[in-house]
RNA sequence: GCGGGUGUAGCUCAGUUGGUUAGAGCACCGGUUUGUGGUACCGGGGGUCGCGGGUUCAAGUCUCGUCAUUCGCCCCA
């Protein structure tokens, strides 16, 4: 095998079949989410860096190392998007759209990270996402849980997802926490595993969801972020629980839940499966409400989740439907315009119509077959002579004499 | 970024302790008297064994590097 032309590392293709299947949930997920009001809206693939910098934390690991960021040949300093999310905030306060509140977006697309390529883990990737912007409500939490758990049974994955959910608290509350947290881990510091020992310093919460034993062994008897979140937090969970529960939607309290990304805040979840290995997360997002505020625009909350389009793939099964299909077949070629003007009125009436181009009889059946059409038109000399042609039943192999007037008719008729 | 596995035709894989022109199934193309496909039979094309060094009289087989992929860690969708 020559291998000197491949895509790029963690890149690929998406062949007629991948399309099929990617479509296909693409379309679920604008259906279900225009149920709740969603609009679509797509924002550049790229941004200049600021907006992902300022937004999702200088210490986090996509800022740090996991972008594509470049100069361009006006100097600027851009970056190949890593999330949606940003893109869609800054869009909203560019376009002056905060007027518009509550503003719901529907999004997918291409997204770009650095990162060492696995199974459901890619440098570009596709997101599905959605974003409510300008409630504070847990109405709005409630609801777009409500959404992707739509979303999951619409693709009948539920089954191999399960919802984990959590509460960050807001800033004040977080800060107090880390400050214990640390406080409490500083005289285990040295047994730590080395990752947490570097996130010590960096972003000390992540320790939380370390999967070293010692790490979990020591975090036993850690203070829990839940205990520090004072009424109002504390209430506004337990509405979000409340509602969910009365939606029937089966959820996991998960207090090691910590979103990699630091515009976070009270809501957070994620539908976690254990057929991808690693990569378990398909759908994950939160509460975001100081996020626009910190890029300068005003002071409206959000709150959104993403899905990874690879990754509900793989645990999906679809199968194309496939439309019913004629094959025109010329036999020599003083017919071709004949035939053509054929297909072009059959195309007109919405059916699909292939029409061979090439070879006799017998290969131009064998290609009808191959495509599996599900008739074949033969039009030939013979058949031109008596203002006629042949309709073959590509499945049982018979066929009849239709009179040309009456072709599209009796087509339209028999596939229906 | 760290550690492990894998890499032979378009696809799925065989290739014995390193030894002559590298195989199979599927797929593809052609044929079985040329105006009838799917089945059957016959035939054919296609691989510098991921790439690059090294060891050896001799390497798909051993070794090193590299690229890709995969599993775990990390991170996350």
């Amino acid at each position: 095998m020559n291998n000197k032309l491949q895509s790029v590392r963690g890149t690929h293709d998406h062949l007629p079949e991948d399309m099929y299947k990617y479509n296909n949930i693409i379309t679920k997920a604008e259906n279900i989410t225009s149920l709740y009001g969603f609009k679509p809206m797509a924002t550049p693939i790229f941004e200049f860096s600021s907006v992902f910098k300022k937004t999702l934390g200088e210490s986090s690991d996509i800022v740090t190392k996991e972008m594509y960021t470049f100069n361009d040949k006006g100097n600027e300093e851009v970056t190949l998007r890593p999330e949606g999310t940003a893109g869609i905030v800054r869009a909203i306060i560019s376009n002056g759209l905060s007027q518009e509140m509550p503003f719901k977006a529907f999004y997918h697309g291409p997204m770009f990270r650095y990162e060492r390529p696995q199974k459901g883990r890619l440098r570009q990737f596709h997101q599905i996402g959605i974003e409510l912007l300008g409630a504070k409500s847990e109405q709005a939490d409630i609801e777009i849980i409500a959404c992707a758990d739509n979303l999951i049974k619409e693709l009948d994955i539920d089954k191999s997802a399960t919802l984990h959910i959590n509460s960050l608290g807001n800033i004040i509350e977080r800060k107090t926490y880390i400050e214990e947290l640390i406080l409490y881990l500083n005289d285990f510091k040295n047994k730590l595993s080395a990752e947490s020992q570097n996130r010590f310093d960096k972003n000390p919460l992540r320790i939380l969801d370390s999967k070293s034993e010692v790490d979990i062994e020591i975090l036993k008897d850690a203070p829990k972020l839940i205990n520090y979140l004072e009424t109002e937090s504390k209430d506004s969970f337990n509405k979000v629980l409340d509602g969910l529960t009365n939606l029937n939607i089966a959820y996991q309290i998960n207090n090691k839940l910590v979103r990699g990304l630091d515009y976070y805040n009270n809501t957070t979840f994620e539908f976690v499966t254990d057929k991808l290995g690693s990569q378990s997360a398909i759908i994950a997002g939160g509460r975001y409400d100081n996020l626009m505020k910190q890029m300068g625009g005003p002071d409206i909350p959000g709150i959104g989740w993403a899905a990874g389009l690879e990754r509900l793939a793989l645990l999906s099964i679809f199968k194309a439907i496939r439309k019913k299909t004629i094959s025109i077949i010329p036999v020599g070629n003083e017919n071709n315009i004949l035939c053509i003007k054929l297909a072009q009125e059959l195309r007109n009436k919405y059916i699909c119509t292939d029409i061979s181009y090439s070879g006799n009889l017998k290969k131009r059946l064998k290609q009808a077959n191959k495509i599996s059409s599900d008739y074949a038109i033969i039009i030939g000399e013979e058949e031109i002579k008596n203002n006629n042609a042949i309709i073959r039943n590509l499945e049982t192999g018979v066929q009849e004499y239709i009179e040309l007037n009456n072709l599209v008719k009796h087509i339209e008729k028999i596939l229906t």
